[in-house]
DNA sequence: GTCTATAATTAGATAGAC
DNA sequence: GTCTATCTAATTATAGAC
């Protein structure tokens, strides 16, 4: 996925599996490691030292695992961005009334990114989009991409809506969630500004039906 | 602004003077060149050696004027951000047709934002805002809350359009914006999922004017 | 205040025993 | 493969001359 030609090919083979063979439980122990550093504490903030203390391995063997500090990166970040990309999106039974499902489908996704966990993956994937540019990639075509795609095809399924251009919607909806969880959550709007997200998606569904009637 | 015990209380002073004396030209010259390097390389991957090559100045010096890295880092961005509220709302004259001013100021929005020093400002208030709580709260206070209140006041200004949560619209519409911005122009969306930005921008003013003459 | 030179620490990465 | 011990370079910060 991520190209590195300094990186083992077989990395994402591990994913896959379950760390069965001694070799792979050593390398799950250090990702497991790396990625309470790494999320933390950011690429270049991070020390390879208190990743091995972390992962409870001498130094030596996660050079014996991974090429180099950016190879472990890359390869952590990959795996946790895919993961993440796999538990947003088992919903695959969208159907169903829109006033209801399309609240429904935003009050999930904000009690999910309010986790400090999936903070700390969307602050480092922001934050290291200019020196690790495959990586924003890989989220935007995964998490970003199938999660509007999902919401396009929803609205193209629904007529009823009225929705002209379903891709901008999913844009424009999906958009305004981010943008909640981004100030609210990660920028401490939360004490600063408080709104209650109940209003922004009330006000954001009734925009949409409301426009759907006017047609 | 910024509370830190250890910086020189006088830091904010320095943003309303033009460098007069010879101290505070070097002063100037030294928040140039971390400029550039701070915000290219974000804080840990900083060194004070090429801020001060980047500067023309001994690193000595920098320490004559800052505390530590820390302190040098805080007024920087703290003038950064302030600079950037200032230049973003300038435009007092916020009057007129919604159908018109709506568009215009999002054009005018994702035209200054597209720019790459704005977008590297963005990327480490993000990226530095568990480590940096303070500077992520004054990029809220400013740039984001007096954004939204603008917008707020102005639907309020336009009972035609038949808003009833004037603030939570605002949140919407700055937060599309800002998503836009972010997925496109930061995340590299612009070459992997492209989607002009009239789209958006249409979509979002239709859907508010509809919606007002459904009422 | 500004520079050159240097201290003290920590970083990424490797050698060699087992 | 895994560990302990170590190398080399880079880092933050400071001393001391001018």
């Amino acid at each position: 996925m991520l190209k590195d030609s300094r990186s083992q090919p077989e990395d994402l083979s591990t994913l896959y599996q379950e760390g069965s063979s001694a070799a792979n439980q050593k390398r799950e122990q250090i990702l497991q490691g790396a990625m309470q550093v790494f999320l933390q504490s950011g690429y270049a903030g991070t020390s390879m030292d208190r990743v091995a203390a972390e992962a409870g391995v001498a130094k030596q063997t996660i050079y014996s695992h991974f090429q180099d500090k950016e190879g472990l990166f890359k390869a952590l970040m990959e795996q946790v961005t895919l993961d993440r990309f796999r538990s947003v999106f088992c919903l695959e039974d969208f159907e169903g009334d829109p006033a209801v499902r399309l609240r429904q489908l935003a009050e999930i996704y904000l009690t999910k990114v309010a986790d400090q966990n999936y903070l700390a993956l969307t602050r480092i994937i922001i934050g290291e989009s200019e020196r690790f540019p495959a990586l924003a990639r890989l989220w935007t075509s995964t998490v970003i991409h199938r999660g509007r795609s999902l919401l396009s095809r929803y609205f193209d399924a629904h007529p009823e809506l009225g929705i002209e251009d379903s891709e901008a919607m999913a844009h424009i909806f999906f958009g305004s969630l981010v943008s909640f969880m981004l100030t609210q959550e990660m920028l401490y709007g939360k004490e600063l500004i408080p709104i209650e997200r109940d209003r922004v998606v009330t006000t954001l569904i009734n925009l949409i039906l409301k426009s759907s009637r006017e047609e």
